[in-house]
DNA sequence: TTCATTTGACCCAC
DNA sequence: GTGGGTCAAATGAA
């Protein structure tokens, strides 16, 4: 954080609310989108096809993701932080959820619940993450309940670690569908980082995803900035079907000032040098005579 | 048969 | 009493 002199800062600093927050995200992510269709002229500008179109598909992925952004934040500018001490009021939408399959059971079980319900108790750290695809990360998940949310129009879905058993990772995720908009968006919540992750390392991530899936990275809106590069990391296909989901977009967390300085943990190598050839076009053709 | 998902019941903080 | 989080039997899919 830029820090100014005392003697600029006359008036009592006032800390930024919620909302200017939000506000200063969606100037953000406006910038981003001119950005964003200032390159596609640019990549259009490629001679080679092969390359050409690659980049224009990028492009594609972050002008989606930037539009489906700006849209979600503006429908709910005024919702989002309405709840400020708790989470529970995030979701907002048409109505959805599911059926019921089968017929009551009655069942009588002597057990004590481990949770405490609100603020989610002690357990942390906490990010949350807005993503088109909230299952499209490279954990495995196991799903171990879903409830109806007071005010929500969508359920929210509890996720452990698929290894929270053989391993103890404490790892969890909440997903909320935000809006019924297409594609939905939903906001995940992760709670405690993945042990077993540390564990056992993730076997895939020096292998880059295939080129069909060139962007399976989801869209981070992180506003401590402090946990951006571990929120998401490249997809592992858990399933074969994820491999048809078309709705990944590519993280939006760097400027392109900052894609220099940054590792983009998100891409493979060969998206990365993809990246650093449409950046190079870029300030090529903006003028950037260095 | 095994594993993952569904879903009503249960627990507990507020 | 309400509502969020979790459990675990029932069920379906592979």
């Amino acid at each position: 954080m830029a820090m100014r002199p005392k003697s600029e800062m006359s008036p009592p600093p006032a800390p930024p609310s919620p909302s200017d927050q939000r506000d200063a995200v969606i100037e953000e992510l406006r910038k981003g989108s001119q950005l964003a269709e200032f390159l596609r002229q640019q990549v259009e500008l490629i001679p080679e096809d092969s390359r050409r179109d690659a980049a224009l598909a990028n492009v594609t992925d972050i002008t989606t993701a930037l539009a489906s952004s700006l849209s979600v934040l503006q429908s709910e500018r005024e919702q989002y932080y309405c709840s400020s001490s708790s989470d529970a009021g995030h979701a907002s939408g048409a109505s959805g959820g599911g059926g019921v399959r089968n017929g009551a059971v009655a069942r009588t079980r002597n057990r004590k619940a481990k949770h405490r319900r609100g603020t989610y108790g002690e357990e942390l750290p906490i990010k949350e993450i807005l993503t088109e695809a909230p299952e499209n990360d490279r954990f495995h998940w196991r799903k171990y309940g879903e409830k109806k949310i007071l005010h929500a129009d969508f359920p929210r879905l509890y996720y452990r670690c698929g290894y929270s058993d053989e391993h103890k990772c404490p790892a969890k995720k909440y997903v909320q569908q935000q809006n019924s908009s297409d594609p939905p968006m939903f906001l995940v919540t992760l709670i405690n980082d993945h042990t077993c992750d540390t564990l056992f390392p993730d076997e895939d991530q020096d292998q880059p995803p295939s080129s069909s899936s060139s962007a399976n990275n989801s869209q981070v809106l992180d506003f401590s900035k402090a946990s951006l590069s571990s929120a998401v990391g490249i997809s592992r296909l858990k399933k074969e079907e994820d491999a048809d989901m078309s709705v990944t977009v590519p993280s939006y967390n760097y400027t392109y000032d900052e894609l220099s300085s940054s590792s983009l943990p998100f891409l493979s190598p060969k998206q990365w040098e993809m990246e650093m050839e449409v950046k190079s076009l870029f300030r090529r053709h903006s003028g950037d005579g260095n």
